[in-house]
DNA sequence: TTGACCGACATGTCCGGACATCCTAGCATG
DNA sequence: CATGCTAGGATGTCCGGACATGTCGGTCAA
């Protein structure tokens, strides 16, 4: 029931199927940058185009990254998964392990628009901030992602502290504002990174990402905070299991 | 501190916007055929290769499918999550919602190599059954998931049941081996669709994925079944509620 | 009516050329 | 020594051409 494949390959793949495996064998180590494309095509005569369509194989399966002027840098040698993120409870989807940080590249007010009225629950026109962030490993400055976080305008207080203090954001604000979080709606889905992520997170554009946005509201039901983190997925993966058995714990599904 | 942006737009991405544009407005809906590329270069003036990109970044965002003779599709309208799985409990991670059926598509036994041999805890060369399957809403027909599971070659009886009779594939061995699940592990994280399981799902090549794997392990820690299931980001999202409370569960974290 | 074949059409692969844009290293100047 | 500028090198964008491969619908023959 094995499904017939072609046995003849495109050019272009056999090309990113030998750089490949050049990368795996440590031929090229991570961090080293490959032969420019120029070369690349002298040396396995093809075409300018072939080589560009092999490295944009390679550059999907996130193993390189290409910049102008730069050029091909090795990112991983393998697709697999770096970081992985054990979750010991289920208060572990709003949280991360100790040995990463949040770093604040962008921090702007605004006044939302309809569509983002729509995801904040709040009304059009309301001032809010937006925060930008990089999260970072912090034994090997591993990039693992980028969170776009919203607040309101009322709670901007706390971005002064946001990377520098350990807590968590919603704790900063429960703990500044005396405001307290109930309950907290979480999606996880999966998108490719754009250009600028791509860029601030040394991952090829248009690679894969977990995708895990976090609304936190209070009993009220009003949004004081929403988050929404990209993972690249060759660097994190969240690992959790579920045992048969009964007890409590802090958090827990409704 | 707003990041200054480029005010001018490769041509190709131009194009793109446009194009999305025009599908957003359901000038073309899901399922109608674009003008193929030698109609839109006479069109909007611009070479077939600017097209080619043109329809590259779309078919990245999952909006349009394209295969050669055929044409190219429109698959979605906007980059929006059709199904959301609810998951009301942590059990959730290991179900689907009772709308949705697997569909076999492969069943073959196999002995397991090294690599696999490390993924199912087993000794090399065990004899094993690879199930493929494909997971379909019963309402419209869409597909949102592509499943490889794994079971020992004992517990191939089961095999006929799945999908023809409700239950999840672990109940199945529970209920006629005797076997009883004790932990599962969950992976979550992300990636990109093969050409296999592109064609098989109908979204283009390179599109994002959500993926998660489940590894059950009884008391002993044996490995009972592992199942990985690739969702299309366009058309599955993970969804559930934490809560501020104490109270029980029949399965919680470990 | 059904099955096979063929032609038209659509995308995929590959070549070549040219210019634009960005980055970095080296050199010159203060 | 620090700073600024420039040239060279590297990738990005865009054009054009040609041929290959796959799909689908229509036609014809059994």
């Amino acid at each position: 029931m094995s499904v017939n494949r072609s046995k003849s390959q495109p050019r272009y793949r056999r090309l990113a199927d030998a750089l490949q495996r050049a990368i795996s064998e440590a031929r090229y180590a991570v961090g080293a940058t490959l032969p420019g494309e120029l070369e690349l095509m002298s040396r396995y005569r093809v075409s300018r185009h072939t080589v560009r369509e092999a490295l944009r194989c390679l550059a999907e399966l996130g193993l390189i990254s290409r910049n102008r002027g730069v050029g091909t840098v090795v990112t991983a040698r393998d697709p697999s998964n770096a970081h992985v993120q054990q979750l010991a409870s289920p208060a572990g989807w709003m949280r991360y392990s100790e040995d990463s940080r949040l770093e604040v590249i962008g921090n702007e007010a605004l006044r939302v628009d309809a569509v983002l009225a729509r995801r904040l629950d709040c009304r059009r026109g309301a001032p809010w901030r937006r925060v930008t962030a990089l999260r970072r490993v912090t034994a090997d400055r591993a990039l693992i992602g980028w969170s776009d976080i919203y607040l309101p305008e009322a709670y901007a207080g706390v971005v002064g502290a946001m990377g520098r203090r350990a807590g968590r954001v919603y704790e900063l604000i429960e703990a500044r504002f005396g405001a307290r979080v109930a309950r907290v709606e979480v999606q996880v889905t999966a998108g490719l990174f754009d250009a600028e992520r791509a860029k601030a997170l040394a991952v090829p554009v248009n690679s894969a990402s977990l995708c895990v946005t976090r609304r936190y509201r209070d009993a009220s039901g009003q949004v004081l905070l929403l988050s929404q983190t990209h993972h690249p997925a060759e660097r994190f993966t969240y690992a959790f299991e579920l045992l048969r058995g009964g007890d409590g714990a802090a958090w827990l599904a409704a």
